[in-house]
RNA sequence: GGGCGGUUAGCUCAGUUGGGAGAGCACCAGCUCGACAAGCUGGGGGUCACUGGUUCGAGCCCAGUACCGCCCA
């Protein structure tokens, strides 16, 4: 054994036996309870990010400790299909030829992305084997696999007849880069700095006009009414007359509506229900037409007249002068305000009325809420169960239609008289009039709609299989925080919907990793770290302890220090273990604690695994990665080891399994968070039955428990010597670890007897303080007033050593 | 506008029911001792954001303020 551990080739090796012995998967086992957690799936055509590497980390982590608990563990990957993203990518291939999908046709685009796909796409997987994450790799899925399809079908089938969907026209949030209607939950709001122009509206009959404000000029073209607040005393007088509408000339009805906000502007506001989600509300319950005058493609369509072709930019301009030439325009001032932004492209939102297929979510939501109200799903940390229920308390129909390509094209088909059958597979005849001429929808599904199944469609839903008995519901499901209502309420709605049962019982929301100077970490801005490159730098083991140290807040800015840290740490396992194995040659290990240290070191361990099992019990992953660290240099390799290290060398047979045996409690303890290491160490220790990873968790044992404090005077002697080098009397045990840990001989007295005598009359005078103060003694709970009389009891009796 | 999280050493962060301010890194000093210099030992370094309150006692509890970040509308 080397006396540098060097991870690269270690944690491969390792890496490649566990996957190829099957050590990894996990088929359904009547005789073993079961653990389950499905990866929430990327992006197919992503790559390793932090926030991967931090969650793969902590659904490793718990994997393999249950794993190891004899839990037949199993760990579902996969991908999602990404609806946009992939497209996207896909689209950009071809343009470098000059090509656009629609010269290829819908076919041959989707033959060329899958083939994109198998050449370029899932790459994430073999990135995840790298930090050593025990996957079921043969169960991988995809959600545009063809069983996954079925599910993905099932599901839109059910809930049509459930009533839950309905194809309508209506406001949508157009995104013009993606081509695409999304939901509301993938825009943004950003602070932008617009113009507010101030418009005059001349009165239809008689003279006077009624004065409007818009950022947005080109949409005016679409007005069809003009509305106030009904308490507005300003405008009382023109509610019921009309407003011409400047440069078209068409008469808008002027009305009052309690949406109004009268601060805003003028307080008269111009109703676009074409272009703006509140105006279309308004028009709606007021029976106002919808005009539309911008495109999908986010011009002026034929609708604008003369402004037809125009970008936006091009129309405001010219709209905008018009108005000025006319003596309309009042004023134009900055305005900043927050505006929608499509999460993925970047592009202004452009909302505008479309036809689109909706799903009602209010019936699906009533049970989600329940179960997460009643505690049958719980979020970890506790604080965003409000967070989710506020959401699904004022849920939304969800736009689920998508004008892409890559997808799962909806199952409707419509006939020339405008029915809809929609059927799992394509109908033969109309539903309603029996015509053969169906056109089927051309659109697609929001990827999030098929990603709800996938705690059950990853094990065969809607087939009925041993998978399903066995893993439904799961039991951990470990995500961002980004996407709780994107996917994890979606999950829980579909689950208890289709499953008649909640996916899973705990939602672990992880910490969100940002670059060092606390911006976003992304690759567009510049500020992404590759985990793959500390895997190759540190190794993976570092990797892994780092991401879960420094993951205790809310957000975290990485640094490389707690992988740094995490790097040592395996080093110094690596060599306490050469210590020890190199000088117990022939022995095996055996827990019969009989010396003092070692009665405290297995109180020790024992000790650190119950409180690491308890961080682990609550989500706190950086606790027990802290629990790990000072049990392995503090207690073991600064107190035990050295303690032990005479004895060692001396050949002392009791001394020698014990440590064998207490070092094989602590790499088991330390596996589920550096597997790499310990695996490699393990497969040192004579006597194993099993590699390590597979090998039982240590069991409780309350023989362990009794000596945690056994060695407190020992190490405040070692304290005191080091400090002053001046010796406190100990007993001949207790002398003899001092000796073994503090080397006296070798201390040349750099203590400073006078500064630590120093010390210890403040910290008297202190205590005397406190004691004297009588309302101290009355008031403060007796057990604090008596610890606090010990120390001053102790400080005495050190003083008086260090004075003799 | 509503909600959530944060502010503790130069940096990144711990700090359990209120009872002597901690860790890692960085810095300084001393150590080749038969596991480890990616090491060991010791040390310096803090107005716990601010203001007020409760208490014998507040980093922690209460009220308010400022600033940073996120979510929702």
């Amino acid at each position: 054994m080397d006396s540098l551990y060097k991870p690269q080739g270690v944690e491969q090796r390792w890496q490649r036996t566990w996957e190829e012995e099957g050590l990894y998967a996990a088929d359904p086992d009547p005789d073993r309870e079961p653990f389950v957690i499905c990866i929430p799936p990327p992006n197919v055509t992503g790559d390793l990010h932090m926030g991967h590497a931090l969650n793969a980390s902590i659904q490793d982590l718990l994997i393999r400790w249950h794993r190891m608990r004899g839990f037949s563990a199993v760990w579902q990957p996969g991908y999602d299909h990404a609806g946009i993203a992939t497209q996207n990518v896909v689209e950009k291939e071809l343009a470098k030829e000059g090509l656009t999908r629609h010269d290829l046709g819908r076919e041959q685009f989707l033959e060329r992305t899958w083939a994109w796909l198998e050449k370029y796409g899932g790459v994430i997987m073999g990135q995840l084997r790298r930090l050593g994450a025990s996957l079921d790799y043969r169960r991988e899925r995809m959600t545009m696999d063809e069983p996954y399809v079925r599910a993905v079908l099932r599901w839109f089938v059910h809930l049509n007849e459930r009533g839950y969907l309905f194809r309508a026209n209506r406001i949508v949030n157009w995104c013009p880069g993606c081509a695409s209607a999304i939901s509301d939950l993938e825009v943004n709001h950003e602070e932008t700095t617009d113009t507010l122009y101030t418009v005059r509206y001349p009165l239809a009959d008689g003279p006077g006009h009624i004065t409007i404000a818009t950022v947005r000029p080109p949409t005016m073209l679409a007005d069809v009414a003009v509305a106030v607040h009904p308490g507005d005393e300003r405008y009382r007088h023109l509610v019921g007359k009309e407003a011409l509408l400047p440069i078209v000339g068409r008469r808008l009805p002027i009305i009052e509506d309690e949406r109004v906000d009268p601060e805003f502007g003028t307080g008269a506001v111009k109703i676009t229900p074409g272009h703006d989600p509140m105006d279309w509300e308004i028009g709606r319950d007021h029976g106002l037409p919808e005009l539309t005058v911008i495109g999908l493609d986010a011009r002026m369509n034929d609708e604008a007249g003369e402004f037809a072709g125009l970008t936006q930019a091009e129309a405001n301009e010219r709209i905008v002068a018009r108005l000025e030439s006319e003596g309309l325009l009042e004023s134009k001032e900055p305005y900043r305000h927050a505006v929608a932004h499509c999460d993925r492209s970047g592009d202004r939102i452009e909302p505008l009325v479309s036809l689109q297929w909706w799903c009602d979510m209010t019936e699906l939501a009533a049970p989600a809420i329940a179960a997460v109200r009643d505690g049958r799903v719980r979020f970890r940390p506790e604080r965003y169960t409000k967070v989710y229920l506020d959401w699904m308390e004022a849920i939304r129909p969800w736009c689920i239609s998508r004008q892409l390509w890559w997808g799962h094209q909806i199952p409707a088909w419509y006939c020339p008289d405008g029915h809809t059958t929609v059927a799992e597979s394509e109908p033969e005849a109309c539903r309603e009039c029996g015509s053969r001429e169906l056109r089927q929808d051309e659109d697609v599904l929001d990827t999030w709609f098929s990603s709800a199944l996938w705690p059950f469609a990853t094990l065969g839903w809607p087939e009925d299989t041993p998978e399903l008995h066995a893993w439904y519901p799961n039991d951990v499901s470990s995500t961002d925080r980004g996407i709780i209502f994107l996917w994890e309420a979606r999950m829980i709605m579909a689950g208890l919907e289709l499953m008649r049962d909640i996916p899973f019982h705990t939602v672990n929301i992880h910490s969100t990793i940002n670059a060092p100077d606390g911006r976003r970490m992304s690759k567009s801005l510049g500020t992404g770290i590759d985990p793959l490159e500390s895997v190759d730098e540190y190794g993976a083991d570092a990797t892994r302890y780092g991401l879960l140290k420094m993951s205790s807040t809310q957000d975290v800015r990485f640094s490389v220090g707690p992988i740094e840290e995490g790097r040592k740490l395996t080093n110094k396992l690596w060599n306490v273990s050469r210590l020890i194995l190199s000088n117990t040659a022939g022995a095996t290990p055996d827990a019969r604690p009989e010396a003092l240290e070692e009665t405290w070191i297995l109180a020790r361990i024992e000790n650190a695994r119950a409180e690491l099992e308890s961080a682990l019990a609550s989500f706190d992953f950086a606790d027990a990665a802290n629990v790990l660290y000072h049990l392995t240099f503090d207690d073991f390799c600064d107190w035990y080891a050295e303690a032990i290290k005479p004895r060692l060398y001396d050949g002392d047979g009791h001394a020698q399994s014990t440590a064998l045996a207490a070092l094989a409690r602590l790499l088991a303890l330390l596996h589920p968070v550096m597997p790499h290491v310990t695996e490699e160490v393990w497969s040192h220790l004579p006597a194993r039955e099993s590699l390590l990873i597979v090998a039982p968790w240590p069991a409780p044992d309350p023989a362990f428990g009794s000596a945690l404090n056994a060695l407190d005077r020992v190490q405040e002697a070692a304290e005191i010597f080091r400090r002053s080098g001046v010796r406190v009397p100990l007993g001949p045990e207790e002398t003899r670890i001092f000796d073994a840990v503090v080397k006296p001989e070798r201390q040349k007295a750099n203590g400073n007897a006078a500064a630590e005598i120093e010390r210890l009359r403040k910290e008297i005078a202190r205590a005397e303080g406190m004691l004297a103060n009588e309302r101290f003694v009355q008031n403060a709970p007796a057990h604090v007033v008596e610890a606090e009389r010990e120390k001053l009891e102790r400080y005495r009796r050190e003083l008086d050593a260090l004075s003799s």
